[in-house]
DNA sequence: CACAATTAAGTTGTGTGCAATTGAATGGTG
DNA sequence: CACCATTCAATTGCACACAACTTAATTGTG
């Protein structure tokens, strides 16, 4: 069974429009789960993370989401607007600015324990199920993303003279 | 192995970290090798469909992609500034407007036919692996949305009086 | 035929996501 | 110490994604 370039593109179409569909129904779930504690989506991934660590500078918030400032920081303002958290520049690196949980933001915490098992339902998915497509993801992401930084095949390594 | 609210609000972590990430992932991949093609990778989505259709009425291309007309209407007047594709309001129902490619379009369909090729590489997985995970994806997204159907808690029935 | 309900696109407003740039602060190096 | 490269946030610009609303056309019903 060769597959010709004409199927690969309809094959491929299933395999991106399968992942960019998932991605959209978990994100729809989430929003409406969310809707109660206002959060969007990717506001309650950055309170999880401070909710296990409770103060992080925008860089560190960052690595852990793979998220850079430029999302970052309207996203970490609408949270402060929403009193959740506080940003201060640190003293030590005038250059950081620390994330720190506000008492409100502790606090959500606790209205947010339901929201794990909610989603869990939601999939259809026992818990076996879901570690086997967490470790396929992470998988692929992983494969993605060395492949990302090998691909580029319009920026050549950039030294040799200039 | 009992499973206290607190560590799932761990374990959920990891679920929409992965997914989240790896949709990202994939997207940065597609990002770099369409760039190419002067494509995002929603408008490759609409290519694709385009590709093995020719012609439709935004509605359809709503349907097959999942999205609405906020965000194909913009998408379309973008493939069409770009020469692509022409939109036309349909004679016999002047509500629809049918998405049409033009040469330009149809011809770019040689230039893609690389794409696929390419992103399969940098998965790293074989063609069974995909098979499966897209076969994974596609039951989750099924469960989700039904999921997301039954939930609003927020908005009942709505008949009995009013 | 008249009119309400429905349907299709488009528009508006909000919230990401990311590349590219800016500006301030820090850390070497000579 | 002076200067340059690096680092961190923030900002800007562009492109989705989606809810809510608007407008225009069509359909169904009386």
């Amino acid at each position: 069974m060769n597959t010709p370039d004409d199927d690969w593109l309809r094959l491929d179409q299933q395999i991106c429009f399968s992942l960019h569909a998932a991605s959209r129904a978990f994100n729809g779930v989430y929003r409406v789960i969310l809707k109660d504690l206002g959060l969007t989506y990717p506001q309650y991934l950055v309170m999880l993370v401070l909710w296990e660590h409770d103060e992080l500078p925008v860089k560190k918030l960052g690595e852990h989401l793979r998220l850079d400032s430029g999302t970052l920081s309207p996203l970490l303002k609408r949270l402060e607007a929403a009193g959740l958290v506080v940003r201060e520049r640190s003293a030590r690196d005038e250059r950081s600015v620390v994330v720190r949980l506000t008492s409100e933001g502790v606090a959500l915490r606790a209205r947010a324990l339901q929201v794990p098992r909610r989603i869990a339902t939601s999939t259809g998915f026992d818990a076996d199920g879901i570690r086997a497509l967490r470790a396929s993801l992470d998988e692929l992401t992983t494969a993605l993303d060395a492949a990302a930084l090998a691909q580029p095949p319009a920026a050549p390594p950039a030294d040799e003279r200039s």
